[in-house]
DNA sequence: TTGTAGGCGTTATCAG
DNA sequence: CTGATAACGCCTACAA
C-alpha cells in the first residue's frame, strides 16, 4: 500500500531554501515573520513558498516543538441536537483560537478510553469531554494527575476537575418546582438515573424540599436517546396509573416524544398532562403546543470552556486547582405547562384510542 | 509557554530499549507485533512498555510514513440533524477502520478553505467534505488532480469528483410529483437555489414534466438554516398571495417552520395547505400533525462515502476515476400531504389572527 | 543577516 | 533473531 503523499511530493522548507539558495532555516525563519531575517529576503522567500504551494507540515513542527496545536473533543455518539450544537460551537472556538480538534464520539467507557488513547497518540494538548459516566472520572483524575490539561462539558461539583458547565441540578429543581407550584401533586419523570443523575436528583431534591412525596415509580429511565425513546418511556409511566399529571423530562428529545404518546393517546396537554423537558431545542419552540424547557446557552459554555482549557494548556509547570463554571439554566415557559386541570386520564383511557 | 508535553515526560520506545536491555528497532518491532521477534523478546517488551504506560507517538510516526492515518472531515455550520447525524456516523466509520477524525465547520468558502489547508498541514490521509457550495468545486478540482484522495458527500452527477450522497434531485422530484399527483396546481418553495440548488431543480423539473405552470415568485430561498428561518420563507410565500395550497420543503427544519406558521395563523394542514419536508427528522415523525417527507438512509451514507474514502487512500499510484454513488431518496408520507380540500386560505386570512 | 549541527520519536534498510 | 544507521520535516542553538 502506497501511502497518499508520495503521489505528489509535498514542497518543504528545503525545496524553497535549494529553489531561493538561502538556508533551509533562513526560509523557516522568514517564513514565520522574522525580523531577523532582511525584508528582501522575506518577499523572495514567501514568494517562492506561494509557487511551491508550501504548507507547513504540523506533523513535523509537533514532533519538535511537542506541541501538537491540536486538542480532543470526545462527545457522546447521541442524536441530542444540544450537545451537537455544543461540539459544533466548541470547534469553532477552537478554530478561532488556532487550534485543530480532533474529533471522537464514545458512548460506552471503553470507547471514552479507547478514544482517549487515540488521542494521546496524536499528541493532543489537551482535551474537551463529555464523559460517558459522570460518576466515574478516575480515568480523568489520572490525565489531570500528569499534568494534562482536560476540561470537562459537565455543571457537575466536587469533581476534582476542571468543568463547565449548565447547573443541571439546580435546573432541574427549578423545572419540577415550577411544576409543584402549579399544583401538581404527582409528577412523573423521564431521564438517566445511573450515568448522569444529577437532572434526577434536582426532581428529587425538590420533591423533598416541597414536602411531595415520591415514589420510585414514578421515574423511568428511557432506553436511548431519542424521542422514540421518551415515547415509550411515557407509556411505561402510564402503565404504571400512578395518576400523574405532570412529567419531568430530562431532554426535550423524551419530552417530545411524551408529548407525541400523549396526542396518540388523546391525552390533552397541558389541560390533563403537564410536560416539561430540558434542553430548550428549537422543536420544542415550534412544536404544535410550545413546549417549556430549560434553556441552557450553548455558546457562552463553549466559550468559556475553551477558555478555560487554553489556560490550562499555556500554564508552565503543574496545573492550576480545578475550577468549576457553573452556568445557570434558564426555564422558558411556554403552552406545555399549566395547573393540573379538571380531567384527568387513566391508563385505560389510553385503550380506547 | 510551555508546552503540555514537558510537564510529563511520555515515555518512548528508546526508554523501553533501556530499561528492556533491547535496542529500540527491536522494541519497535516487538510492540507492532512483528514474528521477527522471539516470543520471549516480545513479551518482556510489551510488559515493559505497559509498566512505562507508553503510547506510540502518531506524530513521528506520520513523519517517517508520510501517512497519517487521519482524515478531514469538512461540513457545514449548521443545526440540521440530518448532516450532523451523517457526520458522527462518519466519525464511527472511521474510528471502526482505525482511523481519526479532524473535524471543522464552514459556513463560507473562506472558511472551507481555511480548514482545508489546517487538513493539508496536519498531513490527513483523505477528506470528507460536504461542500458550502455545490456549484463551483474547482478547489475540489486541484486535490484531486494533485492525487488527494476526495468525497463529497452530496449526490450531484458530472462533478469530476467521487461523491456519494442521495440523489437529491429526484428525490425532490418524487416529492413535488406526490403533491402534483394529490391535485395541487400552486406549490410554494422554500429551500436554496444558489449554493445547493438541487432540490429546487428537481422541483422545477416536477413542474416541466407534469406541464405545471410555476411562477419564480412561488420559490423563496430562507435566510439562515433553522426552523425560524423556515416560519419566516412561509411568511413572505403567503405574503406573495399566490394561492397556494401546497409546499415543498428542502428541509424539515423550514417544512416544521412552515408548519409552525400554519398553526400560528390558524391555516389548517393538510387540509388547507400540505406540506412536504425532506430529511426525515425524527421531529417529523412525532409532530402533532406528521410530516411527509424524503428518507435519505444516512448510516449507509456514511458507510459507502468511508469505503469509498478508504479505497482511494489505499491506492497505489494515480487516482482512479470518480465515482458517484446515489442513493435513493424514500418519499415516506404521512399526515402533512393530502389533497387539496376545499378552503382555501388567503393572505388576508392571516391578519384575522 | 544568514548558515550549520543536532535532535524530536518513529520506521525501514541493511548488517551482523 | 537483533542492532546500528539513516531518514522524515522542522526548530532551536550556536557560529559565521
Amino acid at each position: 500500500m502506497e501511502n497518499a503523499l508520495t503521489r505528489q511530493r509535498k514542497s518543504t522548507l528545503a525545496d524553497i531554501a535549494a529553489k531561493t539558495g538561502y538556508g533551509t532555516n533562513t526560509v523557516s525563519l522568514a517564513l514565520r515573520g522574522s525580523t531577523r531575517i532582511s525584508q528582501a529576503a522575506r518577499d523572495t522567500i514567501i514568494k517562492a513558498a506561494e509557487a511551491l504551494d508550501y504548507v507547513p507540515n504540523n506533523t513535523a513542527k509537533a514532533l519538535v516543538l511537542k506541541r501538537s496545536n491540536t486538542v480532543g473533543m470526545l462527545v457522546e455518539y447521541l442524536t441530542n441536537p444540544q450537545p451537537t450544537a455544543v461540539a459544533t460551537a466548541l470547534q469553532r472556538e477552537m478554530s478561532d483560537r488556532g487550534y485543530s480538534v480532533l474529533f471522537a464520539t464514545s458512548s460506552t467507557p471503553e470507547q471514552e478510553a479507547a478514544a482517549i488513547e487515540m488521542f494521546r497518540r496524536h499528541m493532543v494538548d489537551g482535551l474537551l469531554i463529555y464523559p460517558v459516566d459522570h460518576t466515574n472520572l478516575s480515568h480523568l483524575h489520572r490525565l489531570r494527575e500528569r499534568n494534562f490539561p482536560v476540561v470537562m462539558l459537565v455543571g457537575a461539583r466536587d469533581t476534582g476537575l476542571d468543568a463547565v458547565g449548565v447547573d443541571e441540578f439546580q435546573a432541574s429543581y427549578d423545572a419540577t418546582t415550577h411544576l409543584i407550584a402549579l399544583g401538581h401533586k404527582r409528577i412523573g419523570a423521564l431521564g438517566p438515573t445511573k450515568d448522569k443523575p444529577l437532572k434526577i436528583e434536582g426532581f428529587r431534591h425538590a420533591h423533598r424540599v416541597h414536602g411531595l412525596p415520591l415514589d420510585e415509580r414514578q421515574i423511568y429511565e428511557p432506553v436511548g436517546f431519542s424521542m422514540a425513546a421518551g415515547y415509550d418511556g411515557m407509556a411505561i409511566l402510564a402503565e404504571r396509573d400512578l395518576g400523574l399529571t405532570a412529567l419531568f423530562a430530562a431532554s426535550d428529545m423524551f419530552a417530545l416524544g411524551a408529548m407525541r404518546w400523549a396526542k396518540v393517546k388523546g391525552v390533552s396537554v397541558p389541560e390533563q398532562l403537564s410536560i416539561v423537558g430540558y434542553d430548550n431545542i428549537e422543536y420544542g419552540e415550534f412544536s404544535n403546543t410550545t413546549l417549556t424547557s430549560v434553556r441552557n446557552d450553548g455558546g457562552t459554555l463553549a466559550k468559556a470552556a475553551v477558555e478555560r482549557l487554553i489556560a490550562l494548556m499555556e500554564t508552565d509547570g503543574p496545573l492550576p486547582p480545578p475550577t468549576l463554571t457553573l452556568l445557570p439554566g434558564e426555564l422558558v415557559v411556554r403552552e406545555s405547562s399549566s395547573r393540573p386541570g379538571r380531567r384527568s386520564w387513566a391508563s385505560g383511557q389510553t385503550d380506547k384510542l
